[in-house]
DNA sequence: TAGATTGTTAATCGATTAACAATC
DNA sequence: TAGATTGTTAATCGATTAACAATC
């Protein structure tokens, strides 16, 4: 049971070597060395030998790594390689994006919006059906849904997130600007885009101070 | 000029005290202990005087820190006690969707979509015009645009980044799912929602795995 | 075999937490 | 003044980088 926990900054680099390699099996690259890698991705190569290797030695001493295997035992870990059947709550503007997204070759496979407003009974998108709030329950259940993704407005996520919990949904992508509390087993991944912002907006402060003494 | 660094583990965990001050205040909250602090947002109480001490002295001894001053300050901080001028790249559903999103009250000022599909010419979002790509230098130059948005297809935004650069652009949002390459001075803040959706499907296996033992 | 490059241990660096003197 | 709580230094913990023996 008690494989040695991963650190969240390790998983959080995952997704993004996956890319990498991604592109490299696309264009036809066989083999890479951690050294080659970490010089593309401007990363440093011990750090990539010491990500890969928490999860099993990938690579081949005096060759490298093998782009088409790495690629797929990282697709594994993340869990890409399986079908996420994934629900969006909420059919505004966010979660028509979110709809014409293309997560499918990723495995999350979008079932259904749902939406509290009448007027889009019968709609759809690329052809996923907008229903509405209270047939949730009897859809996630048939529809084995095990993601859903948050796109309400902020003061009817909390009990929206504690009725999907209650119907045994596995995790809440939130894009709600608000921390959810939900049980241990519920995972949250949030996506707040204003932090995003402000980040950003630091940035550019802390950018124009430090080079402001240098223009006299 | 020296100022020393702050690391990017601190500026991360500043918007999420900004919103937690901007709740209490509106709850009529007049002083937080970083005690009080710690418990309801769920971090150390060494951490938040930590984080706030890279700033400067924001509290008193034996009193705790006004919540109203500690917001203000870490608004300005943030830089969203000042206007962003913003434009959007991309006028589909996501820059769609960004469009009417209220960043305003954050400083966050969209002025303009910009597309190159010429049905949208003369096409609106909240009053948000649509503009064509040709017009995009002059725009940005006329209104100091600040911040761009990246809301467009991927094979497009290097070129556009690029272009974008040479306006004088300061800052980035790039969502799209490509890492740019852009000179020091340009501040770029990446919103990858595919590596986010990725850290959450991790996430579910490794709690499934941990758990599968258990239930012989 | 010789050269290359991994897997892995050890060293360093940085971030978080604990402790406490300063002070309101 | 006594109590509370900060600001700040010191201790701990974890993550990154460097080094190198193992091995393909």
């Amino acid at each position: 049971m008690e494989e040695r926990q991963i650190s969240k900054a390790v998983i959080k680099r995952l997704p993004r070597y996956y890319r990498y390699l991604g592109e490299m099996l696309n264009n036809g690259v066989e083999r890479i060395s951690s050294g080659e890698l970490s010089t593309k991705m401007q990363v440093t190569a011990s750090q990539i030998r010491q990500d890969l290797n928490n999860f099993g030695g990938f690579g081949q001493q005096g060759y490298g790594y093998n782009v088409k295997f790495l690629y797929d035992e990282i697709g594994k870990i993340l869990g890409v390689d399986k079908k996420h059947p994934m629900i969006i709550i909420g059919g505004g503007n966010f979660g028509h994006a979110l709809a014409n997204y293309d997560f499918e070759k990723n495995g999350f496979i979008t079932k259904a919006i749902f939406d509290v407003r009448p007027s889009l009974v019968g709609t759809d998108v690329r052809g996923i059906p907008v229903l509405m709030m209270d047939e949730l329950e009897d859809f996630v259940a048939r529809e084995h849904i095990e993601i859903a993704v948050l796109t309400l407005p902020k003061d009817r996520v909390a009990e929206t997130a504690d009725r999907l919990v209650r119907c045994g949904i596995k995790a809440l992508w939130n894009f709600a600007h608000l921390d959810l509390k939900v049980p241990d087993d519920v995972v949250v991944e949030n996506v707040h885009l204003v932090d995003s912002l402000m980040q950003l907006s630091y940035r550019i402060s802390s950018y124009e101070n430090e080079h402001k003494k240098e223009e006299v």
